[in-house]
DNA sequence: AGCACGATTAACT
DNA sequence: GTTAATCGTGCTC
């Protein structure tokens, strides 16, 4: 049986979080069938002074989920279309989140396949819109506990990404945030 | 009540 | 390289 993340290992800073969880397994249950595979890349937001994350504004009822404990999801929609997910941090009360930016298509490749038909492997989860939907997860899995199987997602152990095979960069996609946090190195990536 | 924009993707020229 | 798609969120009036 692979063994889930215990909740105790999200009790780290996030950006700790964030390259530790490069090499785990996110492991998504449709009808009783894995599908899945490893992470390999995410990115760090981290409190309210990170002008680029979500929390920069307090806690809403959107950003709630990341005032609390470490190992939850954290999913939102974006532009009008896409589904986020993200893993929140410790500690209780203070916001941050690691983004799943992509992961190695490993298992359930065939509803892998029917969820992104049309596109060449390559492309299936190299992006965290395109795994959410390679995965079929939405606005339902927000505020579930990712160390127990109970909401059908969760995190397994994998083969931890080694320093000399991490890629360090500025966040993506987060427009024009003041510095430093437009260039701060919070994006963390697998070499191939 | 109204408005600008977004942790993106895919389909264009 | 450029741009449409499409709507929830949070801010301003």
């Amino acid at each position: 049986m692979p063994e889930i993340l215990p909740s105790s290992f999200f009790d780290r800073d996030v950006l700790t979080l964030a390259r530790q969880l490069l090499g785990m397994r996110l492991v998504r249950l449709v009808d009783g069938r894995r599908v899945g595979g490893p992470i390999v890349e995410t990115e760090a937001y981290r409190g309210q002074e990170d002008l680029a994350c979500h929390a920069r504004h307090g806690r809403t009822r959107r950003t709630a989920v990341m005032y609390g404990p470490g190992g939850r999801a954290y999913v939102y929609f974006t532009y009008g279309m896409h589904w986020m997910l993200n893993c929140v941090a410790s500690p209780e009360g203070f916001p941050a989140a690691v983004l799943l930016r992509a992961i190695q298509p490993t298992e359930g490749l065939e509803l892998i396949a029917q969820q992104r038909a049309g596109r060449s492997v390559q492309e299936w989860c190299n992006g965290p819109a395109k795994l959410t939907q390679a995965l079929a997860i939405d606005g339902g899995f927000n505020g579930v506990d990712l160390s127990t199987r109970d909401g059908n997602l969760w995190i397994e152990w994998g083969e931890a990404a080694t320093e000399e095979n991490l890629v360090v960069g500025p966040r993506v996609g987060i427009g024009g945030v003041p510095e430093p946090w437009l260039s701060i190195p919070w994006r963390f990536r697998t070499r191939l």
